[in-house]
DNA sequence: CGGACACTTCGGCGACGGCCGAAGGGTCCG
DNA sequence: CGGACCCTTCGGCCGTCGCCGAAGTGTCCG
């Protein structure tokens, strides 16, 4: 008999909080970076409040989310970026046929929003996350070829937008996340958030409806023009 | 109701697959990249043949794992390099703390060979991998401050060491893996592979027992010191 | 203060999954 | 051909988990 290893109960106990079809729709929605009541998520997720009152408990315990009780309600959100990562990964492992296939109308116009812009936890991605990496990729400010890493007249480049990045902490600066409408990797990390709350904070882009879709502005369109060279028609 | 996101039904299968204590042991195991045959997987996690004859029905029917039948023996691998990440990232995501941390003597006797080198399914990984990484970022081979790329540099020294980088597939060139025992990221991805691969032929690491332990080599430290720089020291 | 509301706790139900040993089938070897 | 070996299938057991509704707690508001 062998002893166990340790980190076989650590990954088994992990993937068991993500291993339900309930606390996975939870989990997915949570991706919008927003705190959601209980109550919301157990609509959303079309279960009694008291079911997901237990699973919000095992999710919490288990790290994935935290919470803030406000009076009468349990917000809870993703508990950090690397969350978020986990969740993005698992979801592009499992989702990287099913996309790009054109579904009935309602469907289509009904995700075509979202198929257009939308944050992905705090970066932009859709078609414009991946306008703007390509835009960045094509200026010589990031390179995708040989990894995935901002170049020395990338890092210039966040400077002179006056876009300013924390290299402080251990989340790596650029990062690639696979974009689930577009299959295609589209930029994140410290600079894919910095970027998108630039965007946001500045204009450029703003969100369209409570989810998390988001519209280019026709500022933000000469501005992505202007500094980047993403043609308007990129981001529609 | 809401109509259910079939993202989140994928998920929490693909989870699922991992969140068993049996199965992560057996996911773990063969992050050494051999084939193990059943009988050794269920040896290995201390439970009867025909318990872990079902559980390897499962993973091979989700397709994290695949299988090869030799006479009686029924050999099994993990799928491809993206579950091999999944696997190890997942890990990561797990452990985190524990690392760095001295077990009592036997423990950690037994571990150094593991910490001193050894391989994380086709890269290297340990003290090894780490030296190796640092040594081409030092010499401007690889970017790790930016994110995680090659160099133009760093191509060229492939180039020069005789190390070929299959370019064709969608597998990344440069990839960061967290490594845990050094709390670390190491190369891994295409050009990850191909050097650990290059090392094993060229004699510049042996394996050690049946384990994932690597070794190296006189001339191994010889090579590593001549094109990379790499201080003898940093490798025992 | 009373009622509406958001959430939690509890009991109970049903389903699923992991485990085993026994039995069976395929393969190798003497 | 016979026996050893590796694996799989099957039946049955048991524990866990997801689900609900009912009842309880705390909060807000009129």
């Amino acid at each position: 008999m062998t002893t166990r290893d340790p980190r076989a109960t650590a990954l088994a106990r992990l993937a068991a909080l993500v291993a339900d079809e309930t606390r996975a729709t939870c989990l997915l929605a949570l991706l919008d970076r927003r705190a959601w009541t209980a109550g919301e998520l157990a609509r959303h997720a079309g279960v009694a409040a008291s079911t997901l009152s237990e699973h919000l408990g095992r999710l919490v315990a288990g790290g994935l989310l935290t919470e803030e009780r406000q009076g009468r309600h349990r917000y809870v959100r993703l508990a950090d970026a690397r969350v978020a990562q986990l969740v993005e990964d698992l979801a592009a492992q499992v989702a990287p046929d099913r996309a790009a296939r054109p579904r009935n109308l309602r469907e289509s116009s009904a995700g075509s929003a979202l198929a257009r812009g939308r944050t992905c936890y705090d970066h932009l991605a859709g078609r414009l996350g991946i306008a703007v990496t390509d835009a960045l990729t094509d200026r010589g400010l990031l390179v995708q070829e040989t990894g995935f890493a901002l170049t020395d007249a990338g890092l210039a480049w966040f400077e002179a937008a006056g876009i300013g990045l924390d290299r402080r902490g251990r989340r790596p600066l650029a990062r690639a996340c696979l974009d689930w409408t577009e299959r295609r990797p589209h930029l994140a990390g410290v600079a894919g958030a910095a970027l998108c709350r630039h965007a946001l904070e500045a204009g450029w882009c703003v969100r369209i409806g409570s989810e998390r879709a988001v519209k280019v502005t026709a500022a933000g369109e000469r501005a992505m023009s202007d500094l980047l060279g993403v043609a308007p028609a990129a981001l529609r």
